[in-house]
DNA sequence: CAAAGGTAGTTGCGTGCACAACTATCTAGG
DNA sequence: CCTAGATAGTTGTGCACGCAACTACCTTTG
């Protein structure tokens, strides 16, 4: 419970290069949806229907992936189902569980989006990096998750 | 404008690895300063103060500093100055200009907390990484930075 | 098979933020 | 000067989110 040490120049350099440019980062990018008319949580939302069977998923699945709450996600779904790009589906035998369905119009719409926000991402961080940067970011993040499983 | 290459494997797993792993961090230290009625707005505001010189900054520059909009700073002002740790103070040069100043108690307060944030900022990161991934961390974050100023 | 407890999703409410409009003040050009 | 425009900060408004409460529906257990 002592003072730990102070964190010395390298560490403080990757806190707080971290702390200050991750925000900035993700706002660029979410400018950068910002043309097409989503913000990151769309974008989020569907490339994750994009990538599950039958373009669907749960819904508390689908909150626990994009973490959000329940309520969030059940907000967010109202503004990609007026857009006709997620439906919602009922569940025949478990009549509590709702499907988000990404519908025909919604995945055409990521295919083109998808490329660009790409495109979007290399020229903010991967095209930057060299390999071995990229892969200490990997497995830095890697062991940074694990971490917060474990002690939830 | 045509697609660019998808991302390879340790560019997927970087760039899903901090699109993912980020916000669950930072929320988890979030919650760990939330113990003394903070949460990680006000203690990087109280934080910038304490780095300034006579623990003050403009308004605007400090907004700039926090990655707030100018009246995000007004509202987080009000809870902390209403905490007494922060006061404001008006220029007398250019009566435009008010002063985020740090009070005796705001940093009385905040050396009894940053032994303990930072107690958090090493167990849920920095100690969990090697030397190299910090560097590579403190290096890339600078790239990206660096880029995004270029490019506003 | 009824009651108790768990799970899925929605709704009410409060909060923190950005954007835009506003006031007050400074600064530059004619 | 004095007016046009820039700059600093606050206020009005709307949005996305989390938490808590609620409804509806399983599931478990005695």
């Amino acid at each position: 419970m002592a003072s730990p040490r102070w964190l010395n120049d390298a560490e403080m350099k990757a806190w707080r290069g971290f702390v200050t440019t991750s925000p900035d980062l993700m706002n660029a990018i979410e400018r950068d949806l910002g043309v097409f008319g989503l913000d990151a949580g769309d974008y989020q939302l569907l490339a994750m229907l994009s990538e599950a069977p039958d373009h669907r998923l749960k819904m508390c699945d689908l909150a626990d992936t994009l973490r959000l709450s329940r309520s969030g996600l059940t907000r967010r779904m109202d503004g990609v189902v007026k857009a006709k790009y997620v439906e919602r589906i009922q569940d025949k035998d478990d009549r509590r569980v709702s499907f988000a369905h990404l519908t025909a119009k919604g995945y055409e719409f990521l295919k083109k989006v998808a490329p660009l926000h790409l495109k979007d991402v290399r020229s903010r961080m991967i095209d930057l990096l060299n390999e071995s940067e990229i892969k200490a970011i990997g497995s830095a993040f890697a062991k940074i998750n694990a971490h917060l499983r474990t002690t939830e």
